[in-house]
DNA sequence: TCGTTTGTCAACCATCGGGTTGACAACCAG
DNA sequence: CTGGTTGTCAACCCGATGGTTGACAAACGA
């Protein structure tokens, strides 16, 4: 899983995990004041902070004894970037499949076999 | 992982995925056609394929002895919702730190956090 | 009917991920 | 220095995941 977005992405597949970005957008918060709500142990929230880390969501700072977490939000525009790509092109596409079977009166061409294999 | 939302993360955070839907957002494609670029057995993009389809990403639908593989780009819309709420709320955050910090020449009270925000 | 193409299912294997407990480091308060 | 708080690291367990190969089903083409 070497890529950012791969890592992004992943991090983000956990509901415990995303629980914790939605906090954070509200305030920093520190380890043990993350893990309250969920019934887990401590080290297993540092575990999910670790991943969150890696994947650029979150950095982790030092204060006193504490390590407060924060929270970046830039890493969010990698995966808009990538989905609101795709999901232009896929609209478009649909888009264009419309128009076709608007144009498609009663008989269109059956679709030559073999005609289709390739793509681009 | 029973949620959707987690499914369609966890189906994203895998590269040959993601490409296959890249792919797909130009044109339906057979499975032995989407496996073509990969370095794997047919039988392992069938198995990804089974990812993106129990995430809701793609629709598998009978053509003869085919089975075109079909895009839903319906899905897309419910990470956005996720990404853009949390996003637009950490911006929010940011923006509201950012005044808080201008404001502060001196001797600035240290405005307690909550009472500030409001909408929009 | 028989063979080919297309794809899935099943079993197996290695790795990863999320959870646990135990030990320990870093820091502050007494 | 001692003790409490905060958090990480290491080892371990187990289920999920991604890959493999082998068998097989479904549909066409001859």
């Amino acid at each position: 899983m070497a890529d950012q977005l791969s890592r992004v992405f992943a991090a983000l597949a956990d509901p415990t995990r995303r629980d914790m970005v939605a906090r954070l957008t509200e305030a920093d918060h520190t380890v043990n004041d993350l893990a309250a709500p969920y019934d887990v142990s401590l080290q297993a929230v540092s575990k999910h902070l670790k991943v969150l880390e890696e994947a650029g969501l979150v950095t982790r700072t030092r204060e006193a004894q504490r390590r407060p977490v924060h929270l970046e939000a830039e890493v969010f525009d990698l995966m808009t970037k990538w989905i609101e790509r795709y999901r232009r092109q896929a609209e478009e596409r649909y888009r264009r499949l419309d128009d076709v079977l608007r144009s498609m009166p009663d008989d269109a061409a059956p679709i030559p076999p073999g005609g289709e294999g390739a793509a681009t």
